[in-house]
RNA sequence: CGGGGUGUAGCGUAGUCCGGUUAGCGCACCUGCUUUGGGAGCAGGGGGUCGGGAGUUCGAAUCUCUCCACCCCGACCA
């Protein structure tokens, strides 16, 4: 176990907690509720960022910016999404401080009282349908596939690093489209693109599936969700993408000739995946060391440790670990050296809570023989390898780690879904095993609601290779309209 | 909103009951030397309005009053 760490078995939280702030990834912000995203976790992000940014703009959408502030009015009744977060939104009163009388402190000057409150923004559905209004006139205007990577505010009271803050950075897409078919199938596709994501580039294997009406997006026809189970085993919702039907169509009158030259009511959708993914990356694969990152997102793919006894030993260690380097970085492989005057035992630990996938040891023993010493992160192996192959080594374990780590996850996940037949064997399994629980659901909100308030567990989704033929309602006993996954989540 | 608790250096704390040296210790930090294959050693050094304010007293981290902040439990919300 790492200096510092509570121990997963210990207190599951409070790991998460200490190997963020240990590992540098975050740190918490001065306003109740906010966090901030050091270096270290912020580049996680943008490595997320990157890959999800190319997989939309190669299925055709392009980014944009709508604004922080969102006028009151837009939030008013029409809007039936705001249901969902209205009582959660930070507003702007006041424009202007001054000084106070004692001249030590500041004040809302009460002069500055704007005449309509504005609102920042817990989602951007409603400005951003209020200039689709004037963007789209004819079938020609579509399909309109805008997406913005944006921070977004919803005023929590229980927050957890990256899970749930007050403000958080997210992707949020939304497109417009001529027909019902059409907005179903781009909610699809970007269910895949996020399925994809999460598997092959975070690690993490995910269910996909069709959320509850109690559980879908307010302003939503269908929300679609990728699941995710963490170490553990609570689920985690780890994206969603929503068909809005023609909801925000009608809230703001966002109509189109359509190809019979008849006025039409255009077909929405939306769909986001936020930093919550960091917190699903720390949960899906860390251990009591500390982070285990995939390699494809890893701000730091391997970190080199040179060992030398003296400063004659170092000329001459980095002078063979300045080759290694330069050969990596030209493959494009992310290697840091670690050169500073900690103890090699220490840089060790260190390296490892950070979760960098490959750490190489090279010292004057491993450069006579032409080795070094490699130590995988997912596993703790260590061997030594030669000089002289020494990139495609690396290249080939990165690949190998980031399949492992997914091998590792999905194996875990399996492990831990049940199938239960009576309601008393689905008890037994959530309170005291945990994980996923598949069973029959009679599909009302009646037996969804009771089973959530006596075990605590939800649908988390109906999945898309679900069947509930010959199955019975595990709450109701009733004929099975679906069959459900259901899990204590986040 | 109700109940309980805690505030001493960046972090963790001793001292508070029973007022009396220069507020002590560990980690972290800085300088130097020696070190380096699983959390190095020695030596030296910097950093404190003891949460804020008022009071009692010759004297307050310590006693009294008051304000503030944070944490836990409950309620509310999901």
């Amino acid at each position: 176990m790492s200096k510092g760490i509570t121990s997963q078995k210990e207190n599951y939280a409070n790991w998460y907690t200490d190997v963020i702030l240990k590992s540098g990834l975050a740190d918490y912000g001065p306003v109740k509720g906010t966090m901030v995203i050091k270096p270290y976790g912020y580049e996680l992000w943008e490595n997320i960022k990157l890959a999800l940014d190319k997989m939309l703009k190669e299925s055709g959408h392009v980014n944009a910016y709508f604004p922080l502030f969102i006028p009151k009015s837009f939030l008013a009744s029409e809007a039936k999404h705001v249901e969902g977060f209205a009582k959660e939104c930070a507003v702007v009163t006041h424009h202007r401080l001054r000084t106070t009388n004692d001249g030590q402190s500041v004040e809302v000057d009460p002069e500055s009282k704007l005449e309509e409150e504005v609102i920042v923004r817990p989602t951007s559905e409603t400005v951003i349908w209020s200039m689709y209004k004037k963007w789209i006139q004819s079938y020609r205007d579509l399909p309109l596939l805008i997406n913005q990577w944006a921070n977004v505010v919803r005023w929590e009271m229980r927050t957890r690093l990256f899970l749930r803050t007050t403000e958080f950075l997210w992707q949020e897409g939304h497109t417009a489209h001529e027909t019902d078919d059409e907005a179903e199938k781009e909610t699809l596709k970007i269910l895949e693109i996020y399925r994809n994501l999460a598997e092959n580039y975070l690690a993490m294997p995910v269910l996909t599936g069709l959320k509850t009406d109690s559980e879908k997006f307010a302003g939503a026809e269908k929300t679609y969700s990728i699941e995710a189970m963490m170490g553990d085993k609570r689920a985690l919702q780890a994206g969603t993408s929503h068909n809005l039907g023609q909801n925000f169509a009608k809230a703001f009158g966002v109509t189109f000739q359509n190809r019979q030259n008849k006025e039409d009511l255009v077909y929405a959708t939306s769909w986001g995946v936020s930093t919550r993914l960091v917190g699903g990356v720390v949960m899906a694969h860390g251990d009591d060391k500390g982070l285990v990152l995939p390699p494809k997102i890893a701000p730091i793919q391997v970190v080199v440790i040179p060992i030398a006894k003296n400063n004659e030993d170092k000329t001459t260690i980095m002078n063979h670990v300045n080759d290694i380097t330069a050969q990596c970085s030209k493959k494009g492989i992310r290697i840091k050296v670690d050169n500073s005057n900690n103890s090699p035992g220490f840089k060790f630990n260190e390296w490892e809570l950070k979760g960098v996938p490959i750490r190489l040891e090279i010292g004057l023993r491993d450069i006579s023989n032409k080795e070094a010493v490699l130590a995988r992160r997912d596993t703790i192996d260590k061997q030594s390898i030669k000089l002289n192959q020494i990139v495609e080594t690396i290249s080939s374990l990165l690949d190998d780690i980031q399949e492992n780590i997914l091998n590792k996850a999905v194996n875990f996940r399996d492990k831990n879904t049940t199938i239960v037949q009576s309601y008393k064997e689905f008890k037994n399994i959530i309170s005291n095993n945990g994980g996923f629980v598949r069973c029959g659901w009679d599909g009302t909100e009646a037996s969804e609601a009771a089973i959530k308030n006596e075990t605590k567990a939800t649908i988390r989704c109906i999945p898309f290779n679900s069947d509930p033929t010959g199955l019975k309602c595990i709450y109701s006993g009733d004929k099975a309209v679906h069959e459900a996954i259901f899990a204590k989540a986040y």
